[in-house]
DNA sequence: GGCTATTGGACG
DNA sequence: GTCCAATAGCCA
């Protein structure tokens, strides 16, 4: 007998996976979306495998119907293992998951749909002259009323007549406009034989089909996007799907314009400010298979491609790749995991890999492929560092005079610059000069960052913000705020008092938060309008502006601070990045950090050029200490509104910490950002080796602790933000 | 006793 | 998540 119960997952947080019947005329397999009925509701939900969960079944006689089964592509089995694999690793809700593959009602919502009608066959009893007549011309036509009607030459009347008594039949057609298809063939560049290499093992592996995960390393201004682009074509002819993800909104413009240019169209685009129309007809053309190549953000990792055959991860040494709230996930790691599960190969590119990444090639699970050299006549540039201890800026100033001079060099020559500070607004931090008091955020525990141009103080961590005060709320004195230290608005100041001639632009989040705006910027740098960029992390990646010859990092040391366990990796990864900005054209580049610091082993590494150096000793590093890769680690964050209460059951956490082999946790503590937005947070850190299975143990471990109302805990496996 | 506020399960 | 029923708290 085959059994009419189906496991359903309902896309309901909290409510676990529920058992229906099946009724006799609906074909519901796992992966398809239903809606079942839940008390007085009707709720959405994935028929899953019965076999994932281990709980006990229910009695039959609980059991209700499925209610309908939702018109739209099935969930399939490698995407659903995929959801498993997520839910149980990020030790998350199988519901929170699948909320990310069907995007948010992306799945459901049927509008955007149109009725068409065609004839049925059937012969309506009263044959009036014109119904016969408009049968008779429609045999095989299809259309809208009006079409048909007119087509025939009767009234819309007939034709609502006919339809009535079902001679007429209704046809849903989506008006969805397709996505045009790329042309693998559009404009295939020239490749220099390093790049030939690499793109020949990329291609041969599409073509092989089957899971293998390749780390693209090549240095910037290599061509790495050339290269992958190959394998892109490659997919292509053979009617594969093809993902690319990429770390920021900002960097899809220029991308999207280096694929037409390639492929003669724009690939389908995902990204999570999408009108919700938009996201529909990308779901839609993802899940039937007629978006052939997708450029998307994270959440793109979990879109139902039909016939995937190769997803890329830009950048992929990003740290935006992992998620920070909801399910905390590493979409670098989700990625491999889809190729493993849905068998494709997967391309991890970057200029500098994670180490991470870097470890899993030496150990021959990741195969390395390497662009060494710069495309062209381009040259890696320069790199010095600039003591500030020695070449000090004068007070209140941030440039060195070494720097400065370099600036004046490049505007007389009419070339362009870069100068890059991780560090958004005018000035991080703002006092009282008569009593001392800081302007903190009243719902985080973090500073009150100045922002002169839109003259606000706004918080970065819950976007609190408020008008610039008069004066100090604490004492009361007037015009005696000073601001502290320098964000990029301030170094733009410095540059238009010191080079009052040179065009600066500031390029944040806060300046580009748009891709219109980004396109806009591009413009404005190519037409050379522009003689300083002043810019954070975002500028560092993906542009590509051939007058650029200098770059100077402002403060090289900011991102050591605070010792984290991939500081000084991080910081390699951003100078690096920034300083790849230089010398991508024919004219070569220079580079100036500076720093307090010079003998650093992150600067050095730097001035010496010596990658490899400095990732070797890296890892002996992680290494010694057990970090990753070598062991893991997760943070138990434990909120409330409250702040007693979130120590208590923090305490209460603590204090029922399991015990295990190889197992160390940590904490209790303030979690470093000890209040975030109006919540009091404490964290517990579990350091462990790579053969315990922390999932099951701290799953186990929490399941067994209950706690008041209000109080919110939250896993974050494999964390990186320690902050 | 009779009223309202709080809380723990069930929901299939 | 939302509903409901059992329970606790409160006043007269």
């Amino acid at each position: 007998m085959i059994s009419d119960r189906v496991r359903v997952v309902l896309l309901t947080q909290a409510i676990g996976p529920l058992d229906y019947r099946l009724p006799e005329n609906m074909d519901a397999k796992p992966g398809c979306v239903v809606t079942v009925p839940l008390g007085p509701r009707k709720l959405p939900g994935v028929v899953w495998d019965a076999d994932v969960f281990t709980d006990s079944p229910v009695e039959a006689k609980k059991l209700r119907s499925v209610l309908e089964l939702v018109e739209c592509p099935p969930i399939g089995p490698g995407l659903r293992r995929l959801v498993d694999w997520v839910a149980d690793y990020y030790l998350t809700s199988h519901a929170a998951v699948l909320r990310m593959v069907l995007a948010s009602s992306a799945a459901f919502t049927a509008s955007g749909t149109i009725t068409e009608y065609r004839r049925t066959g059937y012969e309506p009893a009263r044959l009036t002259p014109q119904r016969a007549a408009a049968l008779d011309a429609l045999e095989d036509a299809q259309g809208l009323v009006r079409e048909l009607a007119a087509e025939a030459g009767v009234s819309d009347a007939v034709i609502r007549g006919l339809i009535k008594v079902g001679a007429f039949e209704p046809v849903i057609i989506s008006v969805d406009t397709p996505f045009p298809e790329p042309l693998a063939d559009f404009a295939v560049p020239e490749l220099n034989a390093a790049q030939c290499a690499a793109a020949d093992a990329l291609t041969a592996a599409v073509r092989k089909g089957g899971f293998d995960t390749f780390v693209l390393d090549g240095v910037t201004g290599s061509g790495k996007t050339e290269t992958y682009f190959e394998a892109v074509a490659e997919a292509i002819r053979l009617n594969k799907q093809v993902l690319v993800l990429l770390p920021e909104i900002a960097l899809t413009q220029p991308f999207l314009q280096r694929f037409e240019k390639r492929f003669g169209v724009e690939p389908a685009v995902w990204h999570s400010n999408m009108r919700s129309t938009q996201r529909r007809r990308a779901w839609r053309a993802v899940a039937d298979g007629s978006a052939k190549v997708l450029v998307g953000a994270r959440s793109a990792l979990f879109l139902p491609f039909r016939n995937p055959g190769l997803i890329i991860v830009d950048e992929a040494h990003e740290t935006s790749f992992k998620q920070e709230d909801g399910v905390r996930y590493h979409a670098r790691d989700v990625a491999v995991m889809r190729g493993r599960f849905e068998g494709f190969p997967v391309v991890l590119a970057s200029a500098t890999p994670a180490l991470e990444s870097r470890h899993m090639v030496s150990i021959g699970r990741y195969k390395g492929l390497e662009i060494p050299a710069r495309f062209g006549t381009a040259k890696m540039p320069e790199i010095k560092a600039i003591d500030l201890t020695l070449d000090a800026p004068e007070r209140q100033h941030w440039i060195a005079p070494t720097l400065l001079k370099a600036l004046e060099e490049r505007i007389d020559r009419g070339e362009q610059s870069l100068l890059f500070l991780n560090r958004r607004g005018f000035a991080p931090l703002t006092l009282c000069r008569t009593c001392g008091h800081r302007f903190q955020c009243p719902n985080c525990t973090s500073w009150m960052v100045e922002h002169r141009l839109v003259r606000r103080l706004a918080c970065h961590h819950c976007g609190h913000v408020m008008p610039p005060p008069e004066q100090c709320p604490e004492c009361g004195d007037s015009d005696t705020l000073v601001a502290c230290g320098p964000g990029v608005e301030r170094i733009c100041d410095e540059v238009n008092r010191l080079l009052p001639d040179a065009r600066t632009i500031v390029a944040t989040s806060d300046t580009l938060w748009s891709p219109e705006k980004a396109a806009e910027f591009v413009a404005r740098v190519e037409n050379k309008a522009v003689d300083i960029i002043i810019g954070t992390q975002l500028v560092t990646k993906g542009y590509h502006f051939p007058e650029l010859t200098l770059v100077g990092v402002i403060d090289a040391d900011l991102g050591l601070e605070g010792g984290d366990l991939r500081a000084a990796e991080r910081t390699f990864q951003q100078i690096a990045q920034a300083a790849g900005r230089a010398g991508r054209g024919d004219k070569s580049g220079e580079v100036f950090i500076q720093t307090r610091s010079p003998n650093h082993p992150v600067i050095a590494a730097l001035v010496a050029g010596d990658r490899d150096a400095f990732y070797d000793a890296e890892i002996e590093q992680r290494r010694s200490a057990g970090a990753p890769p070598f062991g893991r680690f997760a943070a138990i964050i434990i909120s409330s509104e409250d702040e007693r209460e979130a120590i208590e059951a923090a305490r209460a956490v603590g204090g029922a910490a399991p015990t295990a082999e190889g197992m160390y946790v940590y904490g209790p503590a303030p979690a470093p950002l000890a209040m975030l937005r109006g919540r009091y947070r404490q964290r517990l850190l579990v350091h462990a080796q790579r053969s315990v299975e922390i999932q099951s143990i701290i799953r186990d471990w929490l399941g067994g602790l209950q706690f008041p109302r209000g109080v919110r805990i939250g896993v974050d496996v494999d964390p990186y933000s320690f902050l």
